[in-house]
DNA sequence: GCCAACGTTGGC
DNA sequence: GCCAACGTTGGC
């Protein structure tokens, strides 16, 4: 199984907005890069995802999701309506993809990004990388496990 | 709101 | 194919 952390502003849809969607899922739309896109066309049902609110205060990794479904279409790419509009996309050539996503798990506790970055076994993540902007990114099992473990302890004392 | 970093576009 | 201009992302 892989793993992937996903970025979402939580003002435009929060990992607690899943909460209430009709079974805990909704459609990631919206991706508008390809190498993020070529991401969720990697992914394979059932892997699981890092839910991350960027542009938050603070951005911070809230819970976790899993891939319901695997790429398909995202329509709103050829919506003249949608803020995600792309006139390059139709339903011939959709240009662009999404997945579905169900909710897992909303940690007990965020953890901020400033903690990610002191912590040795994160180092490396792309997540941290200065002027990293993917949307849509893997992580490795590793990473993955250190950062559900943090979500479940108080936060560590740093200097 | 600022601004650095990044990706895309388009002229040449 | 180069690269400057532009638009976007996202931390702060």
């Amino acid at each position: 199984m892989q793993h992937w952390l996903i970025k979402s502003e939580p003002d435009v849809f929060s990992i607690h907005d899943l909460v209430t969607a009709k079974k805990k899922t909704t459609h990631w739309e919206g991706v508008r890069n390809y190498q993020a896109r070529n991401f969720l066309r990697a992914m394979k049902q059932g892997d699981l995802a890092l839910y991350y609110h960027s542009n938050a205060a603070p951005s911070a990794v809230a819970g976790v999701v899993e891939v319901a479904h695997e790429a398909y279409p995202d329509p709103s790419a050829w919506d003249p309506a949608s803020d995600y509009h792309d006139p390059k996309a139709s339903p011939e050539n959709p240009v662009w993809s999404m997945v579905d996503v169900r909710l897992v798990e909303i940690f007990p506790r965020e953890i901020p990004l400033d903690e990610l970055r002191g912590v040795k076994a994160l180092a490396g993540m792309e997540l941290l990388r200065r002027g990293s902007r993917l949307s849509v990114q893997p992580v490795t099992a590793a990473q993955f496990r250190t950062i559900q473990t943090l979500a479940s302890r108080r936060p560590a004392q740093r200097p």
